[in-house]
DNA sequence: TCTATTGTCCCACATCGTGGGACGAAGTAT
DNA sequence: ATACTTCGTCCCACGATGTGGGACAATAGA
């Protein structure tokens, strides 16, 4: 997966490769630097850099000559956000979730065994849960994870489960029994909870969002610093978290009966 | 600029023009019809967009085969963000806006002589003002190019107006010496205000937020239909942006006293 | 049903990308 | 200050790599 050398072109490929090399940890490369990372003679890190930049695509530290990403790269993911339309659908969730609980309010959507975080608004407090857009995360692991996961296709569980569980903290859920379980639990709640299992001493809460086909196209999150967030707390935004799920779902044209069964319930 | 052939690479220049043919109007794209778009074979075409697929820069739907922007997006502009330490700074500044007004907060910063929008939150109203991070806007027209405008070096100022000023609506200010006159009230002021110059029917407040070498570094924005945001309004929420341009201009490493010699004066 | 258009595949050609090496500039240690 | 390393860029000959035409089956539309 890191060298998808699946495809013909060698320099789009490297290109890419490089391009990967910009990461909010580093987001600064010299020509040289690449050059050593990937392997390549510092005259084509050099001109491939060089093209990016006059393609736009990457910028440059005049200063110190030093490469930085480009402002075109935001356009390429309003794009991606764009055709994206949980996003569009789950925005007014998502802005609400946030108003009301004054912690961070995410969307995430699966892709494969993994999910993305596509949209997030942070807590204003100085501590608070931190997720970038575009950031990878496993589906066993939290509670928007696990909401995406308790509702997928039968293959991806199995495709999870086919592996070991990474453990990302001390209460990360990595026996298979167990998350079996967790998801059953999910599924007859409407949402999931996580205490501490991808960030330590965070709380979150997880809901799916479904389309028209009663697919889980995303979930819905709002996470907090246990210290702020506690159970009660957690218990009272629940409901909220639910009828915004559900609320998204519509948006996204699911005309099913599940939020309202799980909100009765109540 | 549509075709910068000033790079060698061929096949990587195609492949940026093709990634940006997915733009939010047209997010979904056949083989064909960018071959046709851009001038290209199909086969010549259908590589391109196979390759950019394996790397996970494009995705598919599976079902029409027509090509889609894939997630790498996400993280790349999260690379981009992260290295513009102004989202980071101002985003405190920005979410308190959107609490504050209820109304849609952005940040934007000048590329040459276009300001870009790198964060946004927002209205939950479904009347409300929208944008899109990654969009391209014009200095001279709306609250937060003016802003930027005002403060930026007088070599953009003279770029500015040796092209005519487009005109976005009814309102915009076309006429260059109204425009340097705006700017030096918006000098004066600490912040600009529009009244429907970028988008008709909408008014919006934009304050600069400095670094610290003092050069304006970005705008703070916040924008809403005239039906709701109205002048009383306006009037309220100016010394909330400065205070907030302010604290994000501290965050920045701003010592200077410009933004204490406006309040006091208020 | 027939027709037009789609995406993919194959292949011969030459264009385009490659890496080695040389160069001056900038930075670092002595 | 000098010597040394490391930097980014440039040049160039070689050949790997990307190219477009054409054929193909599959699909969508009439």
């Amino acid at each position: 997966m890191a060298t998808g050398d699946n495809s013909s072109e060698k320099s789009l490929a490297r290109a890419v490769s490089i391009l990967d090399c910009f990461r909010p940890e580093q987001p600064e490369w010299g020509v040289s630097e690449i050059a050593r990372h990937l392997h390549l003679s510092r005259s084509t890190a050099g001109r491939l850099l060089q093209s990016l930049q006059a393609q736009g695509v990457l910028g440059q530290n005049t200063a110190t000559r030093r490469y930085i990403m480009g402002s075109k790269v935001l356009t390429w993911s309003s794009a991606y956000m764009s055709q994206l339309d949980v996003a569009r659908a789950a925005r007014a969730a998502l802005v609400e979730l946030h108003r009301v609980t004054c912690e961070t309010a995410s969307i995430y959507v699966r892709e494969g065994t993994e999910r993305i975080c596509v949209e997030r608004i942070e807590s204003p407090e100085s501590v608070r849960v931190v997720v970038r857009r575009g950031e990878r995360m496993p589906l066993h692991a939290g509670s928007a994870g696990k909401a995406l996961l308790a509702f997928a296709p039968e293959e991806i569980v199995r495709q999870v489960l086919s592996k070991p569980l990474e453990r990302m903290t001390s209460r990360t859920i990595v026996v298979r029994k167990q998350l079996l379980k967790e998801l059953e639990i999910i599924r007859n709640c409407g949402y999931a909870i996580s205490h501490g299992e991808r960030f330590e001493d965070a709380l979150g809460l997880g809901a799916p969002i479904f389309d028209s086909t009663g697919r889980v196209v995303a979930a819905l999150n709002v996470a907090g610093p246990i210290t702020r967030f506690t159970d009660d707390q957690a218990a009272r935004f629940t409901p909220i978290l639910l009828q915004l799920a559900a609320q998204a779902s519509q948006a996204m044209g699911y005309r099913g009966t599940y939020f309202q069964s799980i909100l009765r319930s109540e």
